[in-house]
DNA sequence: CTATCATTTAGACGAACGTCGAAACACCCG
DNA sequence: CGGGTGTTTCGACGTTCGTCTAAATGATAG
């Protein structure tokens, strides 16, 4: 494993984050970007991948080790094992062993992706 | 259906308007918040409800009605349909019946939630 | 009132998902 | 080396999901 394996676009995007299409309501999605873009939002759709996610975001320096997720559920450790492959699948987590740990830590720019994606409907672009 | 439970739309609606939750990163969704907005992305997290969504939003005028839409897909329509209610059923959107078609808009407040969750991870955590 | 068009409901089916127990793999410690 | 702990893979099982066809409901025009 080491690391992410992710398959996404991930060359030259820069300093762009959620660069792969406009807020959700500023034009139609691509058929192309649909799909992506459903694959990263099936990944965070269940509850238990979103706390996931989410203790690993907040934890102290920025990562979590497996032995701190899994006492917060009455999950089998194979289960969670699942959930963080999914979440790792899809790019939003990466990880390392680091002797007889595994560690686990956020991707920003793909979160980003989904912060972008849903963002600023205040000031729409109804200007046209 | 009909007129759904719209609940009232355009109030003041800051980024911030339904927020139940901080962004994802900054401290460990409780489990009720997570599985409350699992529901919600559960209704994202499709292709075609994504593409729905970005459709109406995008529309002129702020709506659409069902005859726009079903063109755009190679499916049936009461598929179509059946994708509408689960967006509508999250709160998502609004219908309403006016003569011969029904309308869809979006609920900005809905969507701004889950803008607030991935949002700004690297950006305004600011003065706070 | 009947014909017709637009949309939704009802029921069915295969694919995908979340969970588990058992087993395998990886690493540390005597 | 062998035992022990942490983590992932493997199969299996029941549930949920996306899609379809067929039929029902709503609304307009003759």
């Amino acid at each position: 494993m080491t690391s992410t394996t992710l398959p996404l676009v991930r060359a030259g995007q820069g300093a762009q984050e959620g660069a792969c299409c406009a807020p959700i309501a500023r034009e139609p999605l691509s058929e192309g970007d649909a799909a992506e873009l459903a694959v990263l939002l099936k990944a965070v759709a269940d509850p238990v991948r979103l706390r996931l996610l989410s203790m690993i975001g907040s934890h102290a320096g920025g990562e979590a080790c497996v032995c701190d997720l899994t006492d917060a559920f009455d999950l089998t450790a194979p289960t969670i094992s699942h959930h963080l492959k999914v979440l790792r699948t899809a790019g939003l987590i990466g990880s390392e062993r680091r002797g007889t740990w595994v560690y686990y830590w956020i991707i920003p720019e793909t979160v980003n992706r989904l912060g972008a994606l849903f963002a600023p409907l205040t000031a729409p672009a109804v200007a046209q």
